[in-house]
This record gives structure tokens, sequence and C-alpha cells, in this order.
DNA sequence: AAAATATTGACAGCATGCTGTCAAACTGGT
DNA sequence: ACCAGTTTGACAGCATGCTGTCAATATTTT
């Protein structure tokens, strides 16, 4: 049988790199919220809701989470006092959440620690080079998005043939 | 006060893309490996124990995991038949975990899936490119993990200054 | 207007990451 | 040889992502 060697081909090496940087941000972020008693996704919902009132649904989409992950979140913050439901004259199945005086501070407060660390970090790296791999990585993303797609539609189309 | 603007800055937008393109190689991951049952987590410890006998402990540290995530994911393999614990004489705490044949055979299936579309993948992208943003990555993820760990030491000093 | 379809939030449950605690076993310094 | 500290796996529990189902409500089609 195959000896199941150690991949290293250079999309698995790509991907590996991926992994680790996502890895890094993450704890970053998890780093920066922390010192405020919340989390990398609990700022990304809050920072939605400074943006403007929002339904649950529609940050879901925006961020492409699935409606419930955001549902959880969203009740945690409104449970906590950083965001209240109002209802929806307009819409008698939907909540519209807004931020709370206080979640907007806890979300200045994490802007405050953010741009911090960012500043700091961006003396020790090169702007361009981020650019650089943000574009490269943008690129990259579209052709395997659209690659993911076609094979799930040929997949569907040689499982379910019919209709 | 501050009006809570959406981060705008290359820091962001660069974060923003590592997000996106992990979460498109963790689809691609679970795609391949779901059609066999599996998944990417389970994917990365059987692939570990492809390579040779190991310790929970030490694949953890591996892989840069937690032990105990591993070990979950190690009990879930053993209760499937994909791998098998065996007593360690030198060291009575711990067990050997190894593969099964039938742990390899399902290894091997998905080693065929991702090389079918690992070739189907690298027809439309640049290799080139790839290597180059790996890189990149690997350089911008030394700075930012060199700084989180400085942060972190910075915090411990200034939180727990005696001893 | 009525019927079929889609959307929304509540509820429940799974997978994978994390952490903390504990007892057993190993290791290293004296 | 002993004691202190570390490592390991078991167990329990949390956070965040996912999915599926359901009833209420919009929306679209006919």
């Amino acid at each position: 049988m195959k000896p199941l060697q150690k991949p290293n081909d250079p999309l698995s090496n790509f991907s590996l790199q991926v992994f680790h940087m996502n890895g890094l941000l993450m704890r970053s972020g998890d780093i920066i919220t922390s010192s405020i008693g919340q989390s990398s996704a609990r700022w990304q919902v809050l920072g939605r809701l400074g943006h403007g009132t929002q339904t649950v649904a529609n940050i879901a989409r925006d961020m492409g989470l699935a409606r419930q992950s955001v549902q959880r979140i969203a009740d945690a913050l409104t449970k906590e006092g950083l965001a209240v439901y109002q209802d929806h004259a307009a819409d008698r199945r939907t909540k519209i959440i807004t931020i709370t005086s206080k979640g907007a501070e806890v979300l200045n407060a994490i802007y405050v620690q953010y741009a911090q660390w960012n500043q700091h970090l961006m003396t020790k790296l090169n702007l361009e080079q981020l650019e650089t791999i943000a574009d490269a990585l943008n690129k990259v993303g579209r052709v395997i998005e659209e690659e993911i797609n076609s094979y799930l539609t040929d997949k569907n189309n040689v499982e379910v043939p019919n209709e």
C-alpha cells in the first residue's frame, strides 16, 4: 500500500501557512477582547451593531455565518446588556437588535485596544507586503470559491441527474 | 463619542482575507473528507498516525493543538476502529495509538480525493503565486508571533511583577 | 383571495476548539 | 532513595461554528 506520505505539495504548504496565520490572528483578537471580558465573535457582532440597527438574519448574511450562530451571540450580548431587542413594527417575526450605551462603551474600549495593537504591529510589518498578500489571497480565493461551487454543482448533477 | 466606524486599515483587510481563505480551505477539506464520512480534524490526526506510531500528547504538540482536543478525536477514531490504543511498556501512563488497516484505507481514500482536488485546482492556480503567498505569510507570521509573545510577556510582567 | 414558498427566531443537538482539575506515573535534583 | 515538579490521560464543562425541525409570519405565485 501507499506509504501515506506527509503532503508536501504547494497547495498543502499554502494551506498550512493560511491556517497558521488564521490562528495567530484569532489569538490576537482573543487577546485584545479578553482584557475587556469579550471574545472575537462578540466583537464582530457588536461591531455590526455599531454600524446601525439590524436583524439577526441580516447580520448573519453579512458576515457569511449561519443564522443561528449569530443568534446565539446576539442573545448573549442582550443578556449582558450590551444590546437590546426591539419589536419590529413592519415584521412581527423579527426583532431589531440595537447596541446599548454600555455596548458602545465596550465596543469602543475594544477599538482602542485594537488600534494600539494595530499601530504597534504596523511598526514591525511592511504595509505594502500586507496589501500585496491581501490582494493575492483575494484573487486566489475567488478561484477556489468558484471551483468549490462548480464542484458542488457537478456533484449534484451526477447524484441527482433527473429534474 | 467615536462613530465606531468599520475598520478599513491594511491589517484589518489583511485579516479579513486570511479569514476568508481559511474558510474556503476548511470547506474544501470538509468536502473532501465528508464523502468518506470523515472530517478535516479526523483527517489531520489520522494523517499523523500514518507517519508512525505516536502518543496523543505528542501529536497535539506537533499539531499545535491542545492535548485534549486531540484526545477526543483519537478516542473517536479508536471507537470507529480506525485506530487502536496499545499499552506502552516504557510509560504506563500513556497509550500508544496506531492506525489500523481500516484506518489506513480511509486515509488512503481521503488522499486520493485530495490528490484529485489538488490536481484540478492547480490547473486554475498559479504555482508561483501560491509559493509567494506562503512565503510571505510565513514571514509575517513570524513577526506577529513574536509580537504576541512579547505582548504576553510584558503583560505578565506588569500584572505579576513579584516572584 | 388562496395556496405555495421563503424567511425568521426558538429550540435542540453535534463537532471541534479551549480550559481546569485530578490521580497516576515519570523525571530530575539533591 | 526521596521529594518536588512535570507530563499524561480521564472527566467535566465552556465557546463558537454547524445542522435540522418547528411554528409564526411574510412574500410570491397563481
